[in-house]
DNA sequence: AAGCCGGGGGA
DNA sequence: TCCCCAGGCTT
């Protein structure tokens, strides 16, 4: 079935009419520069604009080209992103980065193609950046792409599974104009976080609901359906503040897994008591020739929720001891482990609600 | 197809 | 609290 035909492809031009008077100024918008919009599009995956703003104007100020890029570190560059969450994004915009200044002479390449062979883009990123840079007509799908066609199509299959999403994606294909395919794109996320937005859409303004399917139905806002699966698993965690002297000391995390290669105060999870929580942090240190010992009183609790972990972080202060100096110690310590000071805890990356509790130093 | 990967804002 | 956001990678 050609399901265009359930509306007539006038909407499209009602919706670039909204744009051209509504349209959100942004920094990389109309400026046809690839590696602006590419660096716009990663930050912007699940994340909201006004979120993500303020660390775009601080990154092209960090690394205004693809060449300082991909110069820069690993560490650096996710130095960078500390905060915005889901740090693969900004490791893999380097890789990315790198690939086309090495291979493609500087030029982001101009083909869907190439384009999801780069690191960190999919089908999304490419059908963005080629539409918006390039004015390719190519459809960039996104949960707000997703949610608008759900309602004015009134398709009831589920965004989250394949079979929906594809089916969305073949009708932005049809109905994608020819002339303004980029702007078009980004008119249909413009109107779906202003007008066609999650919970209570606002039909009443929205320039598109005569032509509605779920609108004419009532059903606007029960759409789009999403079934998610994950459910979110609870962690408890005991965090040592473990103090020597003006040093703190400090773990980095593995380089796999959640919040890799980021620093954290040493860490039990899910401790059976406040006794046996105790005694690995004991064990822990003791590798080093240290001693410590842990105050019984939790100095802050703190719950950090993640897409799919909810930690329940209980704090402790402990004091260490070592007979010895400052280089000895050191000398004890593996890669992953580290002694800092206060003041020095800035200069590095904090694995997420680990930074929450600097406060407490 | 399902799981993994962060953090924040709005209701 | 819960929801969900300009998604992509791995298994």
């Amino acid at each position: 079935m050609d399901e265009t035909e359930l509306l007539p492809l006038e909407w499209t031009n009602h919706l670039l009419d909204w744009y051209d008077v509504n349209q959100r100024e942004l920094p990389w918008r109309n400026t046809g520069d690839p590696y602006k919009i590419w660096v716009s599009e990663i930050m912007s995956q699940q994340t909201r604009i006004e979120a993500m703003k303020p660390y775009f104007d601080n990154w092209m100020m960090r690394f205004p080209t693809m060449q300082d890029l991909a110069d820069a570190s690993e560490e650096e560059v996710v130095h960078a992103w500390q905060g915005l969450g889901y740090y693969s994004r900004a490791r893999n915009l380097r890789l990315g980065v790198q690939e086309v200044v090495e291979q493609y002479g500087g030029h982001v390449p101009r083909n869907r193609k190439a384009m999801e062979s780069l690191k960190g883009v999919g089908a999304y990123t490419a059908g963005a950046i080629l539409s918006m840079a390039f004015n390719q007509r190519e459809a960039a799908v996104d949960g707000n792409v997703l949610r608008v066609y759900a309602r004015l199509y009134h398709i009831e299959d589920d965004i989250l599974s394949t079979k929906g999403r594809k089916r969305i994606t073949y009708l932005v294909e049809q109905t994608l104009p020819y002339d303004r395919p980029g702007e078009f794109n980004q008119a249909l996320m413009d109107f779906g976080s202003a007008i066609c937005i999650p919970q209570n859409p606002r039909c009443h303004e929205c320039p598109l609901s005569a032509v509605c399917i779920a609108y004419a139905r009532g059903d606007a806002p029960s759409l789009p359906i999403r079934i998610k699966k994950t459910k979110v698993i609870t962690i408890s965690m005991m965090v040592g503040l473990l103090k020597w002297g003006d040093y703190y000391l400090l773990h980095k995390r593995p380089n796999t897994g959640l919040l890799r290669s980021m620093w954290e105060f040493p860490s039990v999870e899910e401790p059976a008591s406040f006794i046996e929580g105790a005694s690995h942090l004991e064990n822990q240190v003791k590798k080093f020739g240290c001693t410590v010992v842990l105050e019984n009183e939790c100095i802050q609790e703190l719950t950090h929720l993640f897409s799919h972990r909810k930690w329940i972080m209980r704090a402790y202060r402990g004091i260490i001891t070592f007979e010895g100096t400052l280089e000895s110690l050191q000398a004890q310590l593996p890669a992953d482990w580290q002694l800092l000071k206060r003041s020095e805890f800035a200069d590095y990356v904090w694995a997420g609600p680990h930074g929450k509790l600097t406060t407490l130093c």
